[in-house]
DNA sequence: GCCGTTTTCGGCCCGACTGTTTTCAGTCG
């Protein structure tokens, strides 16, 4: 059973407790309980086996027992019992959007929806037929809503409906270029996962500070679109003609700060902040902070007067997920977290140079990007190109292919140092290379081809669906087969919409890690973005390195490697963390493995 | 059903919007 399966049951219990009239903190608390386990980043198996289910926020006594016994016999009696007095029809309703647990359970009851497997069919039949409208607390326009809502619900319109944080980007700077060209817009941001720097976005959410709110709202909604969903005095929604939902919300300049705030989330850290307000006998909203002793509101231009208003460090977004950064906040133990401009290479570059590999070469010279890591200010740069085909090619073949492009990589430093204008320095270049790890966790380059090389970044590319402890000591294997393999190269291999990582062991692969000195690397990659922010938060803790790289396979994707940062700074690291933030003799010296 | 920097009892996040309602319930984020 998947966290999100487990998450996806508490829901249900939640739901038919909710038809049920239960009490309604119970039903917050499995609202609660399932919402953590949503958001936990270490398999709900691993805290179940450590007997540390109680530690997860939210879950109790009472839930840690039921989730036992449904991790030990694949059943729970006491919830079954809670769905036995419920029609099943009522649940795969809930999916629709609009539709919650007291409108499936009417709807269902009242037109006799039996069968679940059908009822989302029956429905639409039902809505069709003009059998909705009559009923009593519905009427021809929530006719009309559920009619929509299940046929965007069958297009797959649905939330799983997320993109990779770059694209999410780019719509949102086209929206947003548009807003401003209105005028009387005095501050625009983004906000929610997309401020967070999350790796995938669902909505887009979008704050403007202006005195002239109806204007841009206005504006707003004149922006290209395929439907409005929605419009009030304080913003609007909309949907795009690519399915992306577009939120925007206005507020004036002088209480934009607990908009901002307010919007940007967490939800998980706006509830655990809003808990610790009412400690204080405060109450916080969107539009200030409610002193409940005199009822006043005080308004905030700022952020940062919002939180220290509350006696809290400033909490950066990328922090805010209802972790632990409250409680840092108070004790102004927070990191300070590595930007952008810290990074001094890049490890992860794949030229153009062909050296008969089984995956894709680069579509930039050397030259190229040696110019482009110099723009960038790089003081180094590694050439990690995919390993020679190991199928095709023998090992003495691959040696001298390894040997011939080490002298290709140095004619070329050369003739790029000789150009370089006097005074400058000149970037820095290892030759490097992408190494497979087999799935029997075997490298894919002979060992005489490593004297070749000065490090080797090592990948999986393939079995990415092996059972946990072989993955797991494939990947040990790995890593503690040559003193030159140096970064752990994306290291779950999940691909974002389209495939998920391996399931392995991290804590003990961040062991070996660690002990042998070996970074993990944080891959910059759109669909990437790999490791995870919540694996990286683990490792840090365990004093494992990272590496930030873009992968590039063009010089243009050397420039992604702000969204590598962005993961590491979900990730709590600060630029000690971070080995290609070491200028080059540190970085060089950790390179070569030497103590 | 959960939880504790006032608490092991007695609280539990907050507001907007929508539709169908004359004052609110349901849903959402």
């Amino acid at each position: 059973m998947t966290n999100h399966e487990l998450a996806e049951l508490l829901k249900k219990v939640s739901a038919a407790y909710q038809i049920l009239g239960e009490n309604r903190f119970r039903i917050i608390a499995y609202d609660k309980a399932a919402d953590s386990i949503e958001h936990l980043t270490t398999d709900i198996k691993d805290y179940w086996i450590a007997g540390t289910l109680g530690e997860i926020e939210g879950v109790g006594k009472t839930i840690a027992e039921h989730i036992d016994e449904i991790l030990k016999t694949g059943k729970n009696r006491h919830w079954e019992s809670v769905f036995a007095k419920v029609p099943e029809a009522v649940f795969p309703l809930l999916f629709v959007p609009g539709i919650g647990p007291k409108k499936a359970y009417a709807l269902v009851t009242i037109l006799r929806l039996e069968n679940e497997k059908s009822a989302v069919t029956d429905l639409e039949k039902a809505a069709k037929a003009g059998k909705i409208e009559p009923l009593d607390g519905f009427g021809k326009r929530s006719q009309d809503v559920i009619l929509e809502a299940i046929s965007a619900f069958k297009k797959g319109q649905i939330k799983e409906n997320r993109m990779p944080l770059p694209y999410a980007d780019v719509v949102a700077i086209e929206v947003m270029e548009y807003v401003a060209k209105a005028g009387g817009c005095e501050k625009i941001d983004v906000l929610g996962s997309l401020r967070r720097k999350v790796a995938t976005i669902g909505d887009i959410d979008i704050a403007v500070a202006t005195n002239d709110p109806d204007k841009i709202i206005e504006r707003f909604i004149s922006f290209p679109h395929q439907k409005i969903i929605e419009k009030g005095p304080s913003g609007a929604t909309l949907l795009l003609a690519n399915g992306k939902q577009v939120d925007m919300r206005v507020q004036t300049p002088k209480a934009y700060g607990a908009m901002l705030q307010y919007f940007t989330g967490s939800k998980q850290h706006n509830i655990a902040l809003r808990e610790y307000a009412l400690t204080k006998g405060l109450s916080l909203s969107e539009h200030g902070i409610k002193d409940l002793k005199t009822g006043k509101v005080r308004v905030f231009a700022t952020e940062e007067q919002f939180y220290h208003h509350l006696g809290l460090d400033y909490v950066v977004p990328e922090l805010r997920e209802g972790r632990d950064e409250i409680t840092m906040a108070k004790k102004h133990s927070l990191p300070t977290l590595i930007e952008k401009g810290q990074i001094l290479g890049d490890l992860h570059i794949h030229s153009s140079y062909d050296l008969h590999s089984s995956h894709d070469v680069g579509v930039s010279s050397v030259k190229e990007i040696l110019e482009t890591a110099d723009i960038l200010g790089y003081e180094y740069v590694g050439f990690s190109d995919h390993n020679p085909s190991v199928s095709n090619l023998s090992s003495s073949v691959i040696t001298q292919i390894m040997k011939k492009r080490k002298k290709y990589y140095e004619q070329q430093y050369y003739s790029y140092t000789t150009g370089v204008r006097k005074g400058k320095k000149a970037t820095s270049l290892f030759v490097m290379c992408e190494v497979d790890i087999k799935p029997d966790g075997s490298l894919a380059l002979p060992e005489d081809a490593f004297e070749f090389v000065d490090a080797v970044v090592v990948s999986l590319h393939s079995a990415f669906t092996q059972p946990r402890k072989q993955v797991t000591d494939r990947i040990i294997k790995a890593l503690t087969s040559h003193a030159k393999v140096r970064i752990f190269g994306h290291p779950t291999g999940r691909l974002l919409g389209s495939r998920e990582g391996v399931d392995a062991d991290w804590k003990e692969v961040f062991v070996v890690a660690k002990e042998k000195n070996i970074a993990l690397e944080i891959n910059s990659f759109p669909e990437r973005l790999d490791l995870p922010d919540g694996l990286v938060a683990v490792a840090k803790e365990m004093g494992v390195k990272f590496c930030i790289d873009t992968d590039a396979h063009d010089k243009a994707h050397m420039n992604l490697m702000p969204y590598g940062v962005s993961v590491a700074r979900r990730g709590g690291l600060s630029d000690d963390d971070v080995v290609n933030t070491y200028p080059y003799t540190k970085f060089a010296q950790w390179l070569y493995n030497k103590k």
